[in-house]
DNA sequence: AGAACCATTACGTCGCGTTAGTGTAT
DNA sequence: CATACACTAACGCGACGTAATGGTTC
């Protein structure tokens, strides 16, 4: 038919792999070459280039070696292949999942052992809770992003009223609404956020008059240990549920001075 | 020091495993018993536990055993943890993207199979192309609702305008704008867009006419095929470059037909 | 004494990479 | 003859699952 064009190695950079690759997928019978040389070596035509070609593309999918063998010695190649792909596409739709999952967790695991460390309180936490941490942080987050723009749409809104109608009474009354809110919100916040002490490794929270005023990064706050009494960067941690700490307060046996 | 509690299959059940794992763990050095039986059977105490659900934690997060091993063994294991962390939150992220592309392309993939029905011509098509218009296709989607919300905006506005302050002359000018940018968007998609008819097999571009008014899903359009006058649902095919073929003819070679 | 339970050993998985030792094309 | 290339055979990886065989505990 065709002449025999390449030989393995030929074969292999065309398309982009190996020798070994080649020879492999050989005694896979997944590609076999047209012919051989006297000497005994592969010759390869430009019909199986194409196929080794779709053969590393459905690989690069992840599909396995076993799963391409079958499509590509099917009849109805193309209705096999199909259902491989939205399989296949199913599989990383929840692998994605996981692995938000085990972000949210590694989130939650850096924070803790940033300044606590040693890994003994951390073999105490089980990646149950982390987890469920990590997720109602998130949760948070979202209402908080969803509770901003409402805010905003509030007063903006009030305040576009009050330019094109005359009307001024709703503008103040949106205020004081958005004041509440941000005060629902730091309260709540408040009562499920602890920090931790760089120093002295104590748990504590922060009085809510100290919490509101501290300089702060997306994930740390300078705050004054109740434990210790040194003011520094404290790495905040999120809980789930409500911490039953007093305000002001840290949690026993964590700090490492008593 | 402690009583000495489980046995291997204890532990295991306790610890959400299984006997094997935890006797390869032992074997790997990762989690020695503290003592054995007359037997010779493995023993473990409370620690034992929290170790082994620690290191099952830190594999679940997808660290190596290697990895934790050293860890564990570690004497700054806080640091050396971190520092994985921060590699393997990385990797993840870069795993997340190649898995978006690999979406991408399996959506491509099955556009192209569903109903050419064989894999020859898949075979010449590349997976750069693929990926390529792929990746096409989802910008110009962005696109598509970015000016979605610049038309919204626009005329809703210019309403709003009209209502509160009684000038109505913008009204119609936004509505103009929004009827231009429609059109252009049309003919642009119109220009980068074939179809394939389950029919013939042939890969054609419907005229503008009747691209416009023809009733469509978000991934097939009911069109009537230039090369075999049968009229379907074709599967759509977004290209990263603009198709030269004449609009309401065929690509040539495509028709099974012909 | 029988039923669980456990220990050790060893092979299989998947897609090649990597030698090691030998033969072939130019 | 030298050099590059190719061949086969084999082990190795990683984290166990899965026998097979035999001893231990209750």
């Amino acid at each position: 038919m065709d002449e025999n064009k390449y030989t393995t190695g030929e074969l292999a950079d065309a398309c982009g792999t190996t020798v070994r690759t080649v020879q492999y997928y050989d005694g896979k019978e997944l590609l076999s070459p047209s012919g051989y040389t006297e000497g005994g070596r592969r010759l390869y035509t430009l019909s199986d280039a194409k196929r080794l070609r779709l053969i590393l593309m459905l690989k690069s999918l992840g599909l396995a070696l076993s799963q391409i063998k079958g499509v590509l010695e099917s009849p109805n190649s193309a209705s096999i292949l199909s259902a491989l792909l939205d399989e296949r596409e199913q599989a990383i739709v929840e692998e994605q999942k996981r692995q938000n999952e085990v972000l949210g967790t590694i989130q939650e695991l850096k924070a803790n052992i940033l300044l606590s460390g040693d890994l003994k309180t951390l073999a105490d936490t089980s990646m149950a809770k982390l987890m469920e941490d990590a997720k109602a942080r998130k949760r948070w987050h979202g209402l908080m992003i969803l509770l901003g723009i409402v805010m905003d749409v509030l007063w903006i809104g009030a305040l576009i009223y009050g330019i094109t109608s005359g009307i001024w009474w709703p503008f103040p009354v949106a205020l004081v609404i958005v004041a509440i809110l941000v005060l629902w919100m730091v309260c709540r916040y408040d009562s499920h956020v602890t920090y931790l002490c760089p120093a002295c490794g104590a748990q504590f929270r922060p009085r809510l008059g100290a919490f509101f005023v501290s300089r702060h990064t997306p994930k740390t706050r300078k705050l004054t240990c109740p434990c210790c009494g040194e003011k520094d960067w404290c790495v905040e941690h999120y809980h789930a549920k409500r911490v039953d700490i007093a305000s002001g307060e840290c949690l026993p046996g964590t700090c490492n001075r008593s």
